[in-house]
DNA sequence: AACATGGTTGTTTATATCACAACAATTAAC
DNA sequence: GTTAATTGTTGTGATATAAACAACCATGTT
């Protein structure tokens, strides 16, 4: 498998320019790269000129450039799946009372493609477009229990709950496929629980999962059987719902 | 100022990916950029190895990736003007009854980077990333009025009413400069009329635009005036606001 | 004012990338 | 079911390209 290296390099830089908070200078960027500072240069400004990288006028320093937004607007007006499951978001949130959250699979990573929120003044809430592990979250695991996601080592730790074991996370994730929901207790966040299902297609494939977060004062563990049925219960509507697309 | 030829074809690729509605075949987009095929393949696999494209499984065509729904977070994150805005637009929304937008000037268009929308049946939103033309928007043409983006020909048709003459269209910036608001008079969309000022920030220069949208029927030639008022003093509020920033 | 830091621009050379072509993989046709 | 056709991937030399190095600017600093 052949990769175009001066590409690559370019959608490198795309990712140090989202990592850094304030922008980057580009010897700064040289370094992190490992490349001269020349070629570093020549790159910006080729991303620059297509709009995916800018210059701050008064710090001189780089940051993403407002192309990305344009064409995100494009990906998520094009994803089916965002479509068919609004409504069924907002039917979670109002009979969980917490925030409800679709995501989808990428680059082995949990992503969020759209979000209810909850009127409540505690709440949790992630953004369209967040990008989470999949070993830790509700989501990522509802995702991994039904379909095999490969586990990649090292397992990052958040919190103490988080589960760092790959073998004890399979066996968790046998039991999220027995149980049918996936559960995070604090594995991520502190303080914050949530519960997933898995999203399938027309084809029994899980194309993403839903479900709700909460604060774990709201979200109690004697709760979380009684949320889980009403997410199980959404989510299934909603496959079913999306077995008639395609 | 040089370029990087492989990168930026990259990026074209995926200014492609963009406009092709159900994604894009190796060799359909090799002959749209007049490149080999060979060629076209190596740039679409780095691409997908980074999550830019990715190749829907049963179609086996190309389309945009998610991770530049991740970028676009951060950029929207990052944007101090959307932060402060987001009171003005929902005031500006309350106060007119039309849905309120919040722009600024990529590449030569008009991008939306915030929105509220209104609670009205018939209503005109625009979604966030969206890109339009500057000549022929009240968002633009804010910008346009009080900074000096250049008029690149041609001016491109969408109404009866959309200016086409470059003469024609700095006389009508100028006037818009007198009145201290733009206003897109059908030039856009058909039953459209939106009205729109400039946000400056603390050195006076212009960082954005904020206006509303709203159906011909409502925003009658009689109330323009009206609803202009309301727009400037809430657009002077933000730009007051901005120049505490920074 | 001299210095220091960071960014851009020439120039050479090694090499990455291009085009061409052959091959593989699907799909379509018969 | 076999052939044909279309599309995507993978070698391979030739060449243009982008890398590195260094010199040069531009800004801001002491």
């Amino acid at each position: 498998m052949s990769e175009i290296q001066s590409l690559a390099r370019g959608l490198k830089i795309l990712d140090l320019l989202g990592e850094a908070e304030d922008g980057v200078g580009i010897t700064e960027l040289a370094e992190k790269m490992g490349i001269d500072k020349g070629s570093a240069s020549r790159l910006i400004a080729t991303l620059a000129n297509y709009g995916y990288a800018e210059k701050d006028p008064n710090s001189r320093r780089y940051r993403l450039g407002p192309m990305v937004v344009s064409l995100s607007r494009i990906v998520l007006q094009r994803t089916p799946l965002r479509e068919t499951a609004k409504p069924y978001l907002r039917q979670l949130m109002e009979q969980t009372g917490e925030c409800s959250h679709l995501a989808v699979a990428s680059q082995g990573k949990v992503l969020y493609i759209d979000q209810v929120e909850s009127p409540a003044t505690l709440r949790v809430n992630a953004q369209v477009g967040k990008i989470a592990p999949m070993h830790c979250t509700a989501l990522g695991k509802a995702m991994m229990a039904f379909a095999d996601y490969p586990i990649v080592e090292p397992l990052e730790v958040f919190t103490a709950r988080t589960i760092t074991e790959p073998g004890m996370l399979k066996a968790h994730l046998e039991q999220t496929r027995r149980q049918g929901y996936a559960v995070d207790d604090e594995e991520y966040d502190y303080g914050v629980r949530c519960i997933a299902v898995p999203v399938f297609d027309f084809r029994d494939k899980v194309v993403g999962s839903i479900g709700v977060s909460g604060p774990a004062a709201r979200m109690t563990l004697e709760r979380l059987p009684e949320i889980a049925r009403t997410v199980m219960t959404v989510g299934e509507a909603l496959s079913a719902r999306m077995r008639f697309l395609r």
